[in-house]
DNA sequence: ACTTTTGTTAACAAAATTGTTAAACACAAA
DNA sequence: TTTGTGTTTAACAATTTTGTTAACAAAAGT
C-alpha cells in the first residue's frame, strides 16, 4: 500500500478503532511504520491529517447510510438493512462518533459544514408514516431515532468499561453485541 | 471557595461537562482564574489532577447509584428513582463516561482497580427475578441493562451532533431529553 | 513580635511535540 | 548517463506544554 494511504488507515485505526484520541504524530508514524516527516510531507500538518481522516470517515459512513435510507423498499426491511450496515460500521470504528463529538467540543471545524441532514429528515418522515399506519408505536419520530441509535451504539462504545464491570471475556462480550441486532428489531416492532 | 477545590471543579466542568478533553493546565488555570503554578502546587502534576478528578467523579456517581440499587423498595419504583438519579447526573456531567472510556483506551490507570461491580450484579439478579415474575419481558438481564443505559445516555452524549443534524435549538433539545425519562419507563414496562 | 506554615506568583528550565530544511534515494524518461 | 520528479530520511528549529524554583505575601501558631 502506498504510504499516504497507510498513514490515513493507521490514523483511523488509532482514533476510531483503538479509541486512542491523543495519538501524537510520532505515535501514528510508529504504528504505521513510517518516518514521522512523511506525515508532514503528505498532509502538511497534524491538524490537516486530522481533518482529512475525519472527513473521510464521516463521508464514508454518511454515504453508506444515506443509500440505505433513500432505498425504496418496505420499511421493516429497510430498518433491518440499516441496522446491519450501521452495526457493521460500528464494529469497524467503534469510536468514530465519540471522536466526532470530541472534535466538535474542542475545536469547531466540524460544525461549520454540518447541517440538517436531508436523509435523516426523509427517514423521520418515513417513520412518521409508519406510525400513522400502525406499524410502529405512535410517538415523536425523533425519539424513535434516538432509541435506535442508542441501542446500537452505546453498548459498543462502552465495551472496555462494561467488560470490566460485568467481568466477562472479550469473546462473550462480542457474542452479546452480535445478539443485539435481532433484539433491537424485536424491541422496535414489539 | 478555596482554590484547590476551585481547580478541581473547573477541571471537572471542562472535562465532563464541556467535553473539552484536551484541556491544558494553562486552560484549566485560566478557566478557574488562578495561576497555573497553583495546579502544580496542589496536585504536583497534570496527570495527578486528572487522576484526582477522575476518581472523585467516578466515586461520586458510583456511590449514588449503588445506594439506589441496594435500596429495598419495589422494583418499578427503584427503576424510576434510578433513572431520575442517573439522568440528573448525566445532565450535570454528560461526558463523564466518555472521558472514562478515553482514559481506559489511552493509559491504563483506570483498569487496575476496576472490577466486577457488586451493585451491578445485585441489580442483574433483581432484574432476573422480575423477569421470572413476568413484570419484565424475559431475556438476558445484561441486555436489559445495556438497553437501559443506552436509552438514557446516548442522546445526551450526542447532543452537539444531533442538534446540528436535526437542526433544532438548544432549548428544544433539552425538552426532548427531559421527555425521555417517562418514555424510557414506558418502553421498559411496555 | 517572630517564627513557621501555607498560599501565590513570575521567571526560568525541561520536556514533549510539531514543523522545516536539505540532502540522500529511487527510478523512470529523455 | 543524465536529468527530473516524487519519495524518504535525519538533523535541526520552533512551538507548546509541563514542571521547578525562588521570592514574596498572608495567615496561623508561639
Amino acid at each position: 500500500m502506498n504510504k499516504e494511504e497507510l498513514i490515513k488507515q493507521t490514523a483511523k485505526d488509532l482514533f476510531f478503532n483503538k479509541g486512542y484520541l491523543h495519538a501524537t504524530t510520532q505515535e501514528i508514524a510508529d504504528a504505521a511504520g513510517v518516518n514521522r516527516s512523511l506525515i508532514n510531507y503528505y498532509f502538511r500538518s497534524r491538524d490537516l491529517l486530522f481533518q482529512t481522516v475525519y472527513r473521510e470517515a464521516v463521508e464514508s459512513l454518511k454515504s453508506q447510510l444515506d443509500k440505505v435510507l433513500y432505498d425504496k423498499i418496505p420499511f421493516k426491511e429497510k430498518l433491518s438493512i440499516f441496522i446491519d450496515v450501521y452495526m457493521k460500521e460500528l464494529l469497524k470504528y467503534p469510536y468514530r462518533e465519540s471522536f466526532l463529538i470530541t472534535e466538535i467540543c474542542s475545536k469547531n471545524f466540524a460544525l461549520k459544514e454540518k447541517k440538517k441532514s436531508a436523509a435523516l429528515a426523509h427517514f423521520l418522515k418515513e417513520i412518521g408514516e409508519e406510525m400513522e399506519k400502525g406499524t410502529l408505536k405512535k410517538g415523536d419520530p425523533i425519539h424513535f431515532v434516538f432509541d435506535l441509535f442508542a441501542l446500537m451504539s452505546f453498548p459498543v462504545i462502552m465495551t472496555p468499561l462494561y467488560q470490566k464491570l460485568l467481568d466477562i471475556s472479550k469473546e462473550k462480550y462480542k457474542a452479546l453485541i452480535a445478539e443485539r441486532k435481532q433484539l433491537i428489531l424485536e424491541k422496535i416492532f414489539n
